[in-house]
DNA sequence: TTTACATATGTGATATTTCGGATATGATGC
DNA sequence: GCATCATATCCGAAATATCACATATGTAAA
């Protein structure tokens, strides 16, 4: 997949919309990324880089991809940028990522337990204005 | 994705399982043919020429692609090899081509349509015989 | 065995994707 | 303003996927 805004030569919409979501998905980094986003509710670049151990280009690129197919949402925060899974994602990818979730738990603990021992890890202010 | 046996590195098992089967479903032919079986049930390469328009290489080459990830099963019979979606693919590919499917009736009933005017479609034996 | 038909696969050229490293942008605090 | 931290994007190189065409395999019937 290119880093384009289209990814696909989009002739007919609602197929190109999903394989765009399906091509997203389809690299081991993206997934990942997404199944731990989804774990955790919410998680910024700069944890990310804890929990997965990569770098951070590589990462902020797939997590741009991953909001062009309108998998992921991104909000800023000060210096931050929290993402987070789009509740409006089809249903199947949910489903998927709950069922992969259950077969993956090494992996995934593996990360949890790395941003659990991050020091210094940004405060999330969402439940406490009104204003969302 | 590449034509070989393994497609993934391949270390943590059944993470692995699952982006083969994404990457597999990350192209619109392949898409497009899955959902068509999906659709129809069983059908042969034959048919799937005539259907989605494309070259037989190309579609034999996707349909082996797809056998491999699990997402296909395949059927001799004579001289045709019939295609089919495998029971036992996750429940989430299921959700998917349905979701799909019903935003894309124009797509689909066209091909549908290609089909049914298809002169000596090859004769399906699934029902006769007992050991099957 | 030869022929015909259906399907599969090998090959090289071409297109697309991914990556790392450098650099740009954006926000905060001094 | 300048410095710093967090994140995003640009770039060329390397890896990977896709394609068309030719050819191989597999089956059935003459």
């Amino acid at each position: 997949m290119p880093d384009t805004q289209q990814t696909t030569p989009q002739t007919n919409g609602s197929l190109d919309r999903s394989l765009d979501a399906i091509k997203a998905l389809a690299d081991a980094n993206r997934l990942e990324l997404t199944l731990l986003i989804a774990d955790q509710g919410e998680l910024c670049v700069c944890e990310l880089v804890v929990a997965v151990q990569q770098p951070q280009a590589k990462i902020s690129r797939n997590l741009a991809l991953l909001r062009r197919a309108e998998i992921l949402l991104d909000r800023r925060q000060g210096k931050w940028v929290h993402y987070q899974l789009n509740p409006s994602t089809p249903d199947w990818i949910k489903q998927m990522l709950t069922t992969i979730k259950q077969t993956e738990t090494r992996h995934l603990n593996q990360q949890r337990q790395r941003l659990e021992q991050m020091g210094d890890r940004p405060q999330r202010l969402k439940n406490c204005c009104p204003s969302r």
